[in-house]
DNA sequence: GCAATATATAACCATCTGGAGATATAACTG
DNA sequence: CAGTTATATCTCCAGATGGTTATATATTGC
């Protein structure tokens, strides 16, 4: 389970789009293309890197290979991102703060009162 | 908040390095750039790339650039991750299925069964 | 075996990326 | 002003990426 490779694969708007598509179930290469105005090789290329970073597998139906979701990645990206979570909420928390003490202020003092600078 | 940039970013290992380096707060370009083995331009150009995604923001001391990280791309990644979390947990249950329904086939047979073939 | 369909691979191209070293800019220090 | 420190920018290079067209492989159906 490698970042590098997952979040490589992610970066791509096609390769996104072709997870979302997959979330709903197994789609084989030709239906997968349709959607795009590329060629097949390239999505094709695309299954590839998604393949790679574990992201995809496929089996065989007839002459179709059909693709699967494979979320193992996915999870581990999230668990990447989730020791971050108490960032974002504690800008969202300092956010609060300010937006408070704005308010206080305001009621405080109806001027505009001059900033330190530091 | 551009995904594509976002996930870009995120997929090289200096620069989530360099993330969880600033997840503890303002660091200056040498102090970030002491622990890699890597030429300060080098590291410019990482930190060019996540400020370019909006990971970081820079602002001025001295001669110094300390940069800070921005969690608001980070959250944004997390709420596009977050759509595919029912897969990895249904994955989770049907992984259990699997399990269980194993189980019951040893307890019920110790031979081993044919597999029906889609 | 032959034609048709689905997919993969090859060869090529333009652009991007991550690194290097050298040099420029900006701000502090004397 | 001159020297030092912190950072940015320029130029170059090798390799990856994303696209193309042409071709190869695999499987089904006759």
């Amino acid at each position: 389970m490698n970042l590098d490779a997952t979040f490589s694969a992610l970066a791509d708007p096609t390769r996104r789009a072709i997870l979302a598509r997959l979330a709903e179930g197994e789609v084989s290469v030709m239906d997968l293309a349709a959607p795009f105005a590329l060629s097949q090789p390239a999505v094709s290329k695309h299954l590839r890197v998604l393949e790679h970073a574990g992201l995809i597998s496929r089996s065989r139906d007839g002459q179709r290979r059909p693709c699967r979701i494979e979320a193992a990645p996915l999870e581990a990206a999230n668990a990447w991102l989730e020791r971050y979570r108490e960032i974002w909420e504690q800008n969202y928390a300092r956010l609060d703060d300010l937006l408070e003490i704005m308010k206080q202020e305001a009621a405080a003092e109806p001027s505009k009162p001059k900033r330190k600078k530091k």
